[in-house]
DNA sequence: GATTTAAGAGTACGATCGTTCGTACGTCAA
DNA sequence: TTGACGTACGAACGATCGTACTCTTAAATC
């Protein structure tokens, strides 16, 4: 069996490598992330970082495990439980722009860096993230079924076209942030998303 | 003096390496093009590859000189002639979203690529991003305070927003075309733009 | 036709990449 | 206390990175 205490001090090491990850990916992009940057920042040895996890795919892959998570945590949990259709849709738009605009990372968003940096590629991290955002694009095309059901929105809203606009509105905040300084940009897309979705804009 | 002929070929040897650059970095990335990969594909030496720039970072910066002159090329040129304000605006949008649609690169639009790559990272790459942005940005805010000033937009229409809505959704057609093999973002794209722009959609 | 010039091949350099090995140390069950 | 197990280390592997050199060769100028 395994021991208690150490296999407790194995998770802390998994943790603070996949954070450490997280962080620097955010910035340089997943495949910048290499054992020896990640020895050499948390005081490991190379061996000791890739031992948790056993090739770098599994700990990229791990990565997005840890910031889908984190996504899922931030902007999904606040306000799941909220009234299906359009109110959790604007509530959930609300803490979306929300996190985009402060992600904790300081590269920004890093799960829209990864999308942006995979969507071209093949293999297990693009199939992973491609996952994740279909699943996303599933919780929204739901609520924006009922919204239109419970005549929210007009009949014969594009759900799929909806949930473009809202999905391209949030991944915009990262570039308008980091190349030209752009503070405003939490209020900029949460306008356009209200646009999208008929809500007015309060001042 | 530099050989007329001479000079030509290695103009020639210039493009084909910065061809292959742009191709191979819409798929994986900027700095996933390594002069090796380069050599090996244009059937060179590393030399002979990189001797036609002085580093890595200028040829990178090359790469980027070209995607831009492409995108300006290709997005801003057909249109500049036309009548400044919306009449522009709507024209551009549809160039804009035809080239991010069909940009003729197989990992999308290196535009959007290396933006949102390289927006979290110091350095010439990301600074040269966004110069060339900056002016993008500024092209389309002129056309929008002429069409406010020519009562085609609706007075105190904030243009900095309409911006940032435009060019996120350009910039959302690359992920939803390569990691959900969507093949309405063109229509998505313009659509919402249109509905920005207060522009009728026509089915 | 001889001289000059530059493009590109070839080779080698030190650094770093991901990965694998043997080993030392600490923790648990027996 | 002993034995088994797993963590993390240090060292080393072959491969590839960007760059710097020499050398061949072909074109341009005289």
């Amino acid at each position: 069996m395994t021991g208690r205490a150490s296999a407790q001090a194995a998770l802390e090491t998994r943790r603070s490598v996949l954070r450490a990850a997280a962080e620097l990916a955010s910035v340089e992009g997943l495949d910048s992330v290499t054992i020896g940057r990640l020895a050499d920042r948390l005081g490991m040895s190379k061996a000791g970082v890739i031992g948790q996890f056993r090739s770098k795919e599994k700990l990229q892959l791990e990565t997005v495990e840890l910031v889908l998570e984190d996504v899922r945590a931030r902007v999904w949990k606040p306000v799941c439980h909220l009234d299906a259709g359009l109110p959790r849709l604007l509530a959930v738009c609300a803490s979306w722009v929300r996190y985009a605009a402060d992600p904790g990372y300081s590269g920004g968003c890093l799960l829209t860096q990864v999308t942006y940096d995979y969507d071209g590629r093949t293999g297990a991290v693009h199939d992973r993230i491609a996952e994740g955002r279909a699943r996303w694009r599933e919780v929204l095309r739901r609520d924006i079924d009922t919204a239109v059901a419970a005549g929210d929105l007009p009949p014969g809203t594009d759900a799929a076209q909806v949930v473009y606009g809202l999905e391209s509105l949030a991944a915009g905040i990262t570039p308008a942030r980091l190349l030209h300084g752009d503070d405003q940009t939490e209020d900029w897309a949460l306008r356009g998303m209200h646009a999208i979705l008929g809500a007015p804009s309060t001042g």
